[in-house]
DNA sequence: TATGAATGAGTTTTCATTCAT
DNA sequence: GATGAATGAAAACTCATTCAT
């Protein structure tokens, strides 16, 4: 029951660190901000975590996690190379669309921390490009497309798709994700013909 | 003189800020920092710019101006659209590459602010994205290329620019962007590729 | 235990913001100072107040209420009106005498600090004014004088003894405030009566 | 002519430091300030004083003598004692009234500058109190009012004058200070006289 | 004499982190 | 384990004063 209790005062305090950091960005989420907002306290912070860098760390590496999970398992049940790359695609979108803050805080506030975190950053894109880079590969040997440059491929169309996501959480209107996402797949699917027409 | 030993000492500010803000991140820069890196004084950077806010600011948009003048010169004296967006691709990631700090500054620092500058980086991609745009448009009304949504490309050609740039940027081994400008390129015109038709 | 030790520490901080307000006059008193001698630290002020303004504020406000609850007091157990008044003369003066540091910050130092502290001053010294005022209605009301305007005459009253309390405050000899304060007595009393009357 | 151009930069930069002073307060009052709204420069200012604190104390000093210059000269023409303090009382209220920036300056933000204006403010206050004790002294001597302190009596009359004005500056309202003479006048009169007898 | 760009010590305030309870 | 008062090293910004022109 102790064990319960403290788990979830560590969870209270990762969950409200999500909102503030994605809210106020790293540099002015304060430790008094989180604690406030998870309605525990300064001591309790450090109880859970050594630093307030600590905690940006770890929540970016769970979430680079979580989310890569749920692209893997959305991903698994779909079969033949290209219709994976469609699935993922499609998934990574609505994944980004759905958990909104959990994005912000990954694409945005994650950003020009400084060469501390450069680290960081680089291994959680490394770890989306990846991603892509694994099935591009698989359809590759599959035979479905002509071969390519997976990983320049994979950081491309990561990029392609983080900007879009990017330029939509900033933008001041806020257009639905919903209306990008099937010219972007058209989009990122031309690029891998290999020229014109042999693509199948 | 005067007015030229103003000038200068202006102009010795803007640089120093552009070294330290490229090398440290906004936050981690002090003014203190810029002022000793730019032999003047804390004062003397306080004569010239209202606020640190304000100096990065000035940095940000002058940056984008000359950068996309750069962009636009070098296009000038190619003929045809999709001439024209080779020459893009081509100068976009040669200038990029060239000036490596303010393209630091630019797509890593200038992120992750805090929304006090959610407009401004806005702006500044918007702008990148405007460029690439008008010369997409151009090869559509042209007839080079099918019809496609300029604006979503253009983000997605940006991103996709960006996110290889901005790895390369950030990796421990800093391979050479030479290497990858025409897996890229092609990468990006096959994107658009009226010919490849087919696909699917 | 815990409640008692930060009322502690904030009351260390408010007397030793009087003692170095009183003695530096508000703009050379540095915050610094304050948590130098009050044996705590810049940041327990801070926990404790939000700004230098707030602190010198709330010191301002307090020791207003403190002084006046003196002379009411003093004044209690005096009966008649003109009683009353001489009583409450010699406490004011008493009062001021015996707190010359809050004298100090209440009558010179609160002085001179620019528009913003207008309102606060006003209403100190209205409130020394009304204190009179009300004393010398009751006298007129009693028959005790003839009537007057009451409250350009507790104004003038405040003033006078003000001044014969900041002059001594500034002089350098100092000479003691007990001599001087029967002919001040008697002065305002005269100032009063309708004749030359019955003051002795 | 020559010379004639120094002095009239020394007197903009003069009467700019009055509007300047009496509007912001010493400390919130910026070189920088009185330098453009005199119409020249700083270092016109650093020409003609060598410091902030040094024109300010020209400042009071030199209102100070026309202050009681113009009292002086108004009351000249008056003869018998009496006579010559009631006219002091109205030339001073008249004379304070008039010269509102210069009245501000001298009661208001020369107080609490800290110690290092004490000396200046005391002289200031004091020449105001020996002029009004000049006076009384001669009623005296005169036989037209009864022997009395006049150096506190002298204080005590400045130090109700300056209430009076003083709140009238302060105060939103800000009603007329006409309706205010008379009866500061008589209370003032009251004060000194023996018996009630002839005032008037 | 006058100008105004430059200097830099000084000030308030912030906030990550510590630690006694 | 949790609390929140206390700490003090920063850091942005101010402004009287200087001085080359």
């Amino acid at each position: 029951m102790r064990k319960k209790d403290k788990e979830t005062t560590r969870k209270k305090i990762l969950d409200a660190a999500m909102d503030v950091f994605s809210d106020k960005g790293y540099n002015d989420a304060l430790v008094d901000d989180i604690a406030k907002q998870s309605d525990t306290s300064k001591g309790a912070f450090y109880f859970h975590f050594p630093s307030k860098k600590a905690i940006f760390q770890a929540l970016l590496t769970s979430l680079v996690r979580h989310l890569i999970d749920d692209v893997e398992q959305a991903i698994e049940h779909h079969h033949g190379a290209l219709d994976k790359i469609e699935a993922a695609i499609d998934t990574v979108l609505a994944t980004f669309t759905k958990h909104e803050k959990a994005t912000r805080l990954l694409l945005v506030e994650a950003t020009g921390l400084g060469k501390a975190f450069d680290r960081e950053i680089h291994q959680a894109h490394e770890q989306f490009a990846r991603l892509i880079a694994k099935h591009l590969q698989a359809a590759i040997d599959d035979g479905s497309i002509e071969p390519i440059p997976v990983m320049v491929t994979a950081y491309a169309w990561f990029g392609a798709i983080y900007e879009v996501l990017f330029m939509t959480l900033l933008s001041p209107e806020r257009q639905s994700l919903d209306a990008l996402t099937k010219p972007l797949r058209d989009l990122l699917l031309r690029s891998i013909a290999k020229t014109s027409s042999t693509n199948h």
